[in-house]
DNA sequence: AACTTTTCACTACAGATGTAGTGAAATTAC
DNA sequence: GTAATTTCACTACATCTGTAGTGAAAAGTT
């Protein structure tokens, strides 16, 4: 099953939860409360969408309290939010994607030393 | 002026239109019809709220039939959304969405070759 | 048990998006 | 100049998104 698709402020609450899980609703309100200045409800309704999309997965805690986990990677929603960008905006082309953030990014030596040896992997495979 | 928010659909409408203009309303739907299997009607919408969101522009032709134009370059509006999604899925970070890219998609080895070179530019800069 | 706080199911509501349809006005074709 | 075609302004309408509010039920507190 693909990862279903994900809004942004949806993203959000799907990255607190990849960041530790379960969680109940209220912890996670209590953190995204402080970042992105959202009302209680609003993470509430979040994470129902979120649930409703399969995206993320309820239990109970030995309170009796719902909790809630993500039920799909982060790795796979990257991947499916990376395709479709690179779909969206360089017509599928990977070439072109690579070429624009490799010229519009700055980076650390390091990082290019890194990002070189990657490329040279890819190749090979 | 920063380029407005170009939603998917839009995207194929300046799309054609980058690739040539001016064009009027029944030359974009008719490229559009084909590949995007559109009514006509959904081109004069979307073109329609491209104008509104200041994304192009209209003139008239010869014959008195109006016409549209990008008003924003491709590549600016390519800037904006790479640095939206950047921003949304690595919270920003260069090298992740570059290492991303990098490690799961097909490269020849002549992309990487010119690749690796476009990197070395961007330590120098 | 009564009061307070939490949890949660429902509801709300405006703006964006995808995807057209209607019907009049303007142009083109005979 | 009448018919056919094109253009275009409006309207439509369901879904998705962002961002909550209401009010009852459950749980915790004293």
């Amino acid at each position: 099953m693909n990862p279903p698709d994900i809004s942004q402020s949806e993203w959000s609450v799907m990255e607190a939860l990849w960041e530790r899980s379960p969680q109940t609703a209220s912890e996670t309100t209590k953190s995204l409360r402080q970042t992105m200045g959202w009302a209680e409800n609003t993470v509430r309704t979040l994470l129902t969408r979120l649930v409703e999309k399969g995206a993320i997965i309820t239990a109970e805690n030995a309170s009796g309290t719902r909790t809630f986990s993500p039920a799909v990677k982060r790795e796979d929603c990257v991947l499916a939010e990376g395709q479709s960008f690179m779909q969206r905006i360089f017509r599928g082309a990977a070439k072109p994607l690579l070429v624009h953030f490799a010229s519009n990014v700055k980076l650390t030596p390091d990082e290019v030393r890194e990002l070189k040896k990657l490329l040279d992997q890819n190749t090979c495979k």
